[in-house]
DNA sequence: TTGTAAGCGTTATCAT
DNA sequence: ATGATAACGCTTACAA
């Protein structure tokens, strides 16, 4: 490869020049600039980034540290956060936690030491002992989990309203012993947790059975069978994730519950799946390209002012009616 | 951040003898390197990787460049090398190239700018041009797709007798009247039709109607109501990838058209809502697993010797029947 | 066993 | 408008 010594030689310059002319600098001479492009063409060159990044002490690429690779909510914000950066000249690194907090710290540490401009992470709840540490260090905006923090950029749903109104239109719909299926690993499955029990007491209900678990489709299909076989079975399942709403309806179909006449079921997310099944589940849709798009410029912010104040943008989330849990009858 | 100059100064010593230590190099008097141990820990030091990267000029990252991400295909097969990769301590860069030949190169120069040990790779048919040129500049495994050159290390399906499996199933099952959808960006989706056409010829029939794609949900459901809307409407339909399944499932749910007493379904691999659906789809599994961890050995051994001569690996894909393709009555 | 110093490919400062 | 050169943080001959 050729690199920006071989270039100045070949258009006999030096390196400096070859810089100014890649940086775009001002006070070039039109043709030395022309011999100097010339040149890069001729070789082929492209600056080495490394060298680049280690000389600048920053780079073009931003991190996304996601919770779960198999969670299409996270993949539609992978896609919208690439386009984001894409547009800037920005590559994305997408980095997989699996929800474990030291894969969170190994990730975030080899981002930083790869001198990523930013960090766009949705932690789990164990991180935010760890998020001085790193707020400090990388400019970072957090998705879709609550950070009990006014320092950190937040881009998320309400979630405790987004619960609210999912179990409100259960309520609506007549059904009264609703159980619940919410994730365990972060702060989302609480607070929608909240928002589901304060929705269940504004109509002087209790909840049929609530299970937190691990938010995968099998912790989710067997919380769901545990549902279904207790006594006074309940006759709504609300769950707070798209891969707990697959193991819950998977639960259904092995118990053969005629859904929703016996038992509803509703969830979050679009997915490919929801509206194939028989019958289609109503979710509360997350606007992901929203969510991507605004975490990304927001990112870019923070990158370019470190100081300042933090942001916190609350989407609101569609309610996805589907026959999942309209009234029976 | 603490710098390597930090940490030799803090015990003492030198540079060179600190970057042993960490290298884990022989000759260092167990004395020494503890006291380096020492200063690392207290100074909470980490390498530069970016530093050590430009001078050694070669990183421990992989990059893993897939067509598209929201296929679960990928995602699954992202796991897998995620798994193999750190297991050796590499690190994996994922990128999405949209079955775009331009993105190809983007990400494909990104990631040699960014001294990658190597690249995992599913390119589109166009990149079989350009393939000789990046091959000798970097290490690299084909995946998913076949490529036409007997420099390349290849890790992917039979596709044309997995199709032909899965066809001869449809036929055995009292099928006549097959259709198919195949993706057209890749050499897959030309193979499995290969495979297609071989199958029916074998039990002398004809296809019913065969549309080339691109692999995506909204084409998949387009073309299937063509499908469903000729005259002489097929009886089953092939599809070769799994997005494709999901918008000829649609296409079948929209047109109320029963599943399999009507019109069969079949498809590639396993997904979330393959068996949550009604009836279940059968489906031609591959081995996702075995392809990331077999890719990324693969990798390594050709990065350790450059030279040696190409290895191509061809799986077997396993036959899931279920409902949608089953004799009806 | 350890230290010295060159060099990886850039960019930015200071001259000219 | 352009050139020399130091520096970014590390590894690795070569010396001692």
């Amino acid at each position: 490869m050729a690199n920006i010594k071989d270039v100045a030689m070949a258009a006999g310059v030096s390196t400096a020049t070859v810089s100014r002319v890649l940086a775009n600098h001002v006070s070039i001479k039109p043709e030395t600039r022309a011999r100097v492009l010339d040149a890069i063409a001729k070789l082929n060159y492209r600056p080495n980034l490394i060298a680049r990044s280690l000389r600048a002490q920053k780079s073009a690429k931003i991190g996304l540290v996601v919770s779960d690779i198999r969670n299409p909510f996270f993949t539609a914000i992978g896609r919208a956060v690439e386009d984001a950066a894409y547009a800037q000249g920005y590559s994305v690194l997408m980095c997989n936690t699996d929800e474990n907090p030291d894969k969170e710290e190994l990730y975030l540490n080899v981002l930083h030491d790869e001198n990523v401009a930013g960090v766009i992470f949705s932690p789990t709840q164990q991180f935010g002992a760890s998020f001085h540490n790193y707020h400090s260090k990388i400019p970072m905006v957090i998705i879709d989990r609550y950070l009990e923090t006014d320092k950190a950029d937040l881009v998320l749903l309400d979630n405790a309203s987004a619960a609210h109104e999912l179990t409100t239109h259960l309520i609506q719909n007549g059904f009264r012993r609703i159980a619940g299926l919410f994730g365990d690993a972060s702060a989302t499955g609480r607070d929608r947790h909240q928002g589901f029990l304060q929705a269940l007491r504004e109509h002087g209900l209790q909840d049929a059975g609530v299970h937190f678990v691990s938010p995968r489709i099998q912790p989710g299909y067997e919380a769901a069978l545990a549902l279904l076989e207790q006594k006074n079975r309940p006759d709504a399942i609300f769950t707070s994730n798209s891969l707990l709403t697959a193991g819950a309806f998977k639960a259904l179909r092995a118990k053969q519950v005629a859904v929703p006449s016996e038992v509803a079921l509703v969830g979050f997310d679009e997915t490919t799946w929801g509206q194939l099944v028989d019958p289609p589940i109503t979710v509360m849709a997350q606007p992901t390209g929203e969510i991507g798009k605004i975490a990304t410029e927001l990112l870019f912010q923070r990158i370019q002012e470190p100081h300042r104040p933090s942001t916190k943008v609350i989407l609101k989330g569609e309610l996805m009616q589907a026959a999942s849990s309209l009234k029976p009858k």
